[in-house]
RNA sequence: GGUCGGGUGGCCGAGUGGUUAGGCAGAGGUCUGCAAAACCUUGUACGGCGGUUCAAAUCCGCUCCCGACCUCCA
């Protein structure tokens, strides 16, 4: 085996591709910019946690210790109209806020889990912070970077800019003389800000609030950004190694995080910033005002005009893992379809490859050993490359011809030592499951259970011995019958196998 | 208007100064009682115009088109 490859990834911060060196040897801090629970997550949100969820794996494959934060925001994220997202939804489900937080949160986990993600180390829950935002808040003013007006706390942007030119507007490629003469914040009808580019730090809460707690400055609720920035160092450390969420948090959420942190405490909070793109569908950012949108729920049941059929987590998954996390990706009925059959010949593959690593036999090294073994080392380069799974994904698909060739027989069996396919399979089994977090549909498709394992055999077994008194009315009647009920039966030398289609 | 990103073959989607990405679909073939699967072979490509270079889809300039962000968004 050859030596693991560096791991390199692209920095939104420095918009480079940098070589990854954790603070800590061996140990890695990771944070990720996690839902707001108003609603039934997005599939596009889904997207985002998927491509982490594989970062996440890929970094604990590589051998380092992963704390993985992904908070949960449920106060603060206000709406166009200054209406908390969470109260509105509260309002409107006639509901206790916490219960319109629990009921999405768990709405969320259980999507998360349908589509095999791994839980974060620490989920933490901006009102479970808030003692913590307030102390920030603080330090932000007694850094003279905060100041109050009308019981609201702002971050004052005119002079993060002064002390630090270079700082604001590096993320997300801003100017900052812009950002002080922006002027559409004044929909906000704030008009207690010293400048348009100010932002909340701490809101006082309106007569019909909700949501507020006490605080030196008023009876209010802490601002959108502050939780990530509490939340973060709160658990990671003042500096840690990843930040990462969606392309469209770069602006405000992230740059705000950074002139949060650098004001409460001086120092940039993560090292290395990590960006998804967007999901597309028609070519458009999803949205639900556009009719080009569809649901994790609609996309699972096939209950939408935009599909055709229902689909399998794991094809909407490896649908996202076939293109890069940083690339925006048009979702459609058709590349949903390729990505289903392609799939489906991936783990029949990876089953075929399971049984030939338990069944081969040839002893004496294969002449074709070094070009499997190269494929597999391969993968790993590829992973390293800034998580690129659809390289990754197209390399197991170049080891593909070879298992079913060596199956088939057009690969002769000398070619492959059993040690060869051994590696292989144990190793394919490894990224298939556990860095790329896919599971099989063929295992869940034989879901009868052993009576029906058992009806199979016997019912095969009659049209085996049909077969051989070539009494193909009778073989090609169980044939179709079988397809009729959705399972599909293929001859093969070794005998015939079935699926549930 | 400002900032950033993108335009790749029928569809999705990698990549990048010279060598097949990959998947799906299409075509031909092998195998098979037939079918399915599998295997082999295969076509169509890098928005347009210039420039740099021995060589550009890949670098530079211009241009057209699209998207995201700038306001809540993953």
């Amino acid at each position: 085996m050859s030596t693991t490859p560096t791991l390199s990834v692209y920095n939104s911060l420095t918009r480079n591709k940098e070589e990854f060196k954790p603070l800590v040897e061996g140990q890695v801090s990771m944070y990720v910019c996690g839902p707001t629970v108003y609603s039934d997550v997005h599939i596009g949100n889904v997207r985002t946690f998927i491509s982490f969820d594989v970062i996440y794996r890929t970094l604990l494959y590589l051998g380092y210790k992963v704390r993985y934060v992904r908070n949960i925001t449920d106060v603060g994220h206000l709406l166009d109209d200054g209406e908390d997202r969470i109260s509105k939804g509260a309002r409107k489900l006639q509901l206790e806020p916490m219960e319109v937080v629990q009921k999405y949160t768990n709405g969320f986990h259980d999507v998360m889990r349908t589509f095999g993600t791994l839980p974060p180390s620490i989920e933490p829950r901006a009102t479970g912070h808030i003692i913590e935002q307030i102390e920030m808040v603080q330090a932000i003013m007694d850094n003279g970077y905060g100041y109050e007006s009308n019981g609201s706390v702002y971050f004052d942007t005119e002079k993060y800019i002064a002390d630090q030119p270079e700082l604001y507007g590096q993320l997300s490629g801003r100017k900052v003389d812009e950002l002080l003469t922006e002027t559409r914040s004044e929909l906000k009808g704030s008009s207690d800000k010293k400048n348009p580019s100010d932002f909340a730090i701490w809101m006082k809460a309106g007569e019909d609030h909700i949501m507020r707690w006490n605080s030196p400055w008023s009876e209010g609720f802490p601002g959108w950004h502050l939780e990530c920035s509490v939340m973060s160092t709160k658990y990671l450390g003042d500096t840690f190694d990843i930040h990462g969420g969606g392309n469209d948090l770069k602006f405000p959420h992230h740059e705000n995080e950074i002139a949060q942190n650098m004001g409460a405490c001086g120092c940039q909070p993560s090292r290395y910033w990590l960006h998804t793109n967007m999901l597309l569908m028609n070519g458009r950012k999803m949205s639900k005002s556009e009719d080009n949108s569809i649901s994790p729920a609609e996309l699972l049941s096939g209950d939408s005009k935009h599909i055709t059929q229902p689909y399998h987590p794991m094809v909407i998954k490896f649908f996202m893992l076939q293109s890069h996390y940083s690339s925006t990706l048009d979702i459609s009925d058709e590349a949903l379809l390729a990505a289903d059959k392609g799939y489906r010949r991936l783990c029949e593959g990876l089953k075929t490859l399971e049984g030939l690593g338990l069944s081969a036999k040839n002893q004496t090294p294969g002449a074709r050993d070094a070009e499997l073994l190269k494929l597999l080392d391969d993968i790993d380069t590829e992973l390293c490359d800034d998580f690129n799974t659809p390289k990754a994904v197209a390399k197991i698909f170049e080891i593909l011809p070879l298992i079913n060739g060596y199956k088939g027989g057009t690969i002769a069996a000398d070619q492959l030592s059993a040690d060869a396919l051994q590696q292989t399979s144990v190793k394919l089994q490894r990224i298939f499951s556990d860095v790329l977090g896919l599971q099989s549909t063929l295992d869940d498709q034989s879901g009868g259970g052993k009576a029906l394992d058992h009806v199979m055999e016997l019912v095969l077994d009659m049209r085996q011995s049909a077969r051989q008194s070539k009494d193909w009315d009778t073989s090609d009647k169980i044939r179709d019958g079988l397809a009729a009920a959705g399972i599909t039966v293929k001859d093969a030398k070794e005998g015939s196998t079935w699926t549930i289609n």
